[in-house]
Parts: C-alpha cells; sequence; structure tokens
DNA sequence: CTTGAATTTAGTACCTGTTACTAAAACTTA
DNA sequence: TAAGTTTTAGTAACAGGTACTAAATTCAAG
C-alpha cells in the first residue's frame, strides 16, 4: 500500500478507507497513502472528515441507543398503556437503520421484537418464551411509520401464558402473532 | 448531586453511573460526587475502569460487530454453507449481551433474526418477509452456547418462497419456522 | 487528646491524537 | 523560468488522561 496517487483520487480512497474502517489513526493513514501527515489532515479537513476520536464517538453514541432499544434490557418501543396480566400497549417508531436499505422495508425481526418484548411486558415475572405460532406479516412496514402494538393475554394455564399480540400502522394490521410464555418461578 | 459518600459506597455509584452513562469524564464525575479529580482516578484504578476514551472505544467496538450482525445489512451469524435456492447454514455464537440478565437465557429474537437472515440468504434476491407460521422455541438458549441454522427451501410458488429453518445446539433442537418470502422484481 | 493508618487532595512530568497556524520545499503547468 | 498548487516541516496548545510523589485531611482506637 504504498502507492502515490494525486490529490483528488487519494481524497477519495482516503473517504472510502475510513468509512470502512473509522477507527484509524491520521498515523496508520500515513502509511497506508505513504504522504506526511500533514497532507492526511489538510484533505480530512477539506473533506469535513472529523478526527478520530469524534469518530469513534459518533459510532458509539449511535449504536448505543440502538442496543438500548434492540438488545438491551429495556422494552422494544414505548409503553404506553399497561394491565398487568392482562393486556398493554406499546408504540415503536421505525427509522432507517431498521430497514432494508435498498427497499426501506423494515427488517421483520424489529417488528418481532417490538412484540415478543410487548408480550413479555403483560406478564408481570420472569419469563421464557417457549413457543410461538401463528405469526403473519401482513404487509410490508417502511421506515418512518409507527407501530402499535398490542397484547393480550388470552388464556392461562398452570405457568404457560397465551398471549396475542397484533401490530397495527395507522388502522391496518400489518403482523399478528400468538406467543406461549412459561414463567419461571 | 453533592452528597459525600464513604469510599466504599461511591465506588459502588461510579460504577453504576459509568455503566449507566459511559461517557462522562472525569470532571464531569468530579462534579457528580463533590471530590477531587484524583479520587475519580483512584477509584477508577481501584476498580479497574479504564479511561473515558478507552470505554467509548469498547462501546463503538462492540457495537460495530453488533450492528452488523443485527440491524446490519449482513446477516446474523456466519454462513457457513450455502447452495443458492436450495440450503444453507449459519453459526451464531451467543452471548451475555444477548441474553437476559437474570435468566441468561438468550432473547428470543435474536434466535428469530437469525432465522429470518439465513432464510432471506437462500433466496438471491431482494425479498420481503411476509408471512411466518409455525415457530416453536423448544428449549431456552444459553449465553454462549452456539446456534446452528439450517435453511431449506421446500416450494416455490410464483414469486413466493417457503422455506423452513431449524436451529440447533449441539444436535438439539432448539428452535424451528416455517417462512413464507416474496420476492420483488 | 493524641497517634497512626487510611483516605483524599495537590502537583508535576509525560502521553496520544489531535487543531491551528506559519513557513518552507517540491512538484506542475503555462 | 515564474507562478501557482500541493506537500511537508515544525511549533504551540488542548483534552483527557497515566504514573508518580508528597502533603493534607479524616477517622478510629488507645
Amino acid at each position: 500500500m504504498a502507492k502515490r496517487f494525486k490529490k483528488k483520487e487519494r481524497q477519495e480512497k482516503l473517504k472510502e478507507k475510513l468509512s470502512e474502517d473509522p477507527f484509524l489513526t491520521d498515523e496508520e493513514l500515513t502509511e497506508i497513502f505513504d504522504v506526511s501527515i500533514q497532507t492526511i489532515r489538510l484533505d480530512r479537513l477539506e473533506l469535513g472528515i472529523p478526527e478520530l476520536r469524534e469518530r469513534v464517538k459518533h459510532v458509539a453514541e449511535n449504536n448505543y441507543s440502538k442496543v438500548r432499544s434492540l438488545g438491551g434490557k429495556e422494552i422494544v418501543g414505548e409503553l404506553v398503556d399497561l394491565q398487568l396480566g392482562k393486556s398493554g400497549i406499546s408504540i415503536l417508531e421505525t427509522d432507517k437503520n431498521m430497514a432494508f436499505e435498498k427497499t426501506n422495508v423494515i427488517r421483520g425481526h424489529h417488528i418481532f421484537a417490538q412484540a415478543e418484548s410487548i408480550a413479555m411486558a403483560v406478564i408481570d415475572a420472569d419469563v421464557a418464551l417457549t413457543g410461538v405460532s401463528n405469526i403473519k406479516y401482513k404487509t410490508p412496514v417502511e421506515a418512518g411509520e409507527k407501530l402499535i402494538a398490542k397484547a393480550e393475554v388470552v388464556r392461562i394455564r398452570g405457568n404457560k401464558y397465551f398471549v396475542h399480540v397484533f401490530i397495527n400502522v395507522s388502522q391496518k394490521q400489518v403482523f399478528r402473532g400468538k406467543f406461549i410464555l412459561v414463567v419461571i418461578e
């Protein structure tokens, strides 16, 4: 990696490199492009690319909230109504990060995660999800649409809870699922 | 926030604070606990908590790969075998981040995401997930276990693909699901 | 009340990865 | 060859630290 490009080409490659790996220091870039560190800095300045620490911080910040809302301990979506043991409603605002790039369609597991987590929220206990059946994605959801999930406990048998979840986007149903949750004592 | 604690209590709170918000500088912590910056540093040293930049970097690094594997464009899990239009196998190493804190049981949507994404991978096209049925989580998966997902295309009808996915943990089946995928032209 | 240990504070030198700035050198191109 | 562009060199300063030494303060027990 010691080929010398001229300015424009180098700056293109620089952008590319940094979007691939935002963790590269100016010094490491020096070696990649075989120019002085000043040149790298001028390039970053011209391209409006912030310094390493800022880049890392952005990656961290973006994903910090993402992790909290998908994979974190909190429920996916915002809980707006809850009658413990009976029913609950949550709202999830979708965005581009949850969608396929080309089609802008929300990835299924985000919808599933909302459904799963509202189902668990209505049961106030340590719960294991052991069975789900009869899931249906009725229509694709686009980034930006607001998902409203309603969960209802329909039957309790021993430590097993049967919960139905329906998700709507402005009156139109986009998802339904029947969950079987097992409470762990 | 200017109450003075003694060492042990302060260190407990410090750990808590930083796990809530790892972006706090020593200086900000000084204000929170109303002690000198040296004390904060001693505390971090004793508790083995790295400096701000390291913390931010860790958040960024963790999520950089996490986002690529959950929510990102790539598939969830590692693709180890693929016969396009027919079948595929992926492996997902689970960890604590994917699990419930108390029970150490992997959250359902991670398993679902792996299943969904291997199902989509076997169909080489822009695909929308419109229907899933007959999902079953047979046994809870614990953090650290390795999930092996096998997907198989069982029927094609027009632009609809019927895919079965089975996920095993060391021979034992933990999940099965039937997906209906619609190819977008 | 005093002595000794634990705890906290103060201060210095040094580190990394930078910004901001000045100035010189090296190459293009007319 | 002169002028302009691009690159390099070098300096001071900054944030957010580490690592270390030493002094001041607090606390507990005799």
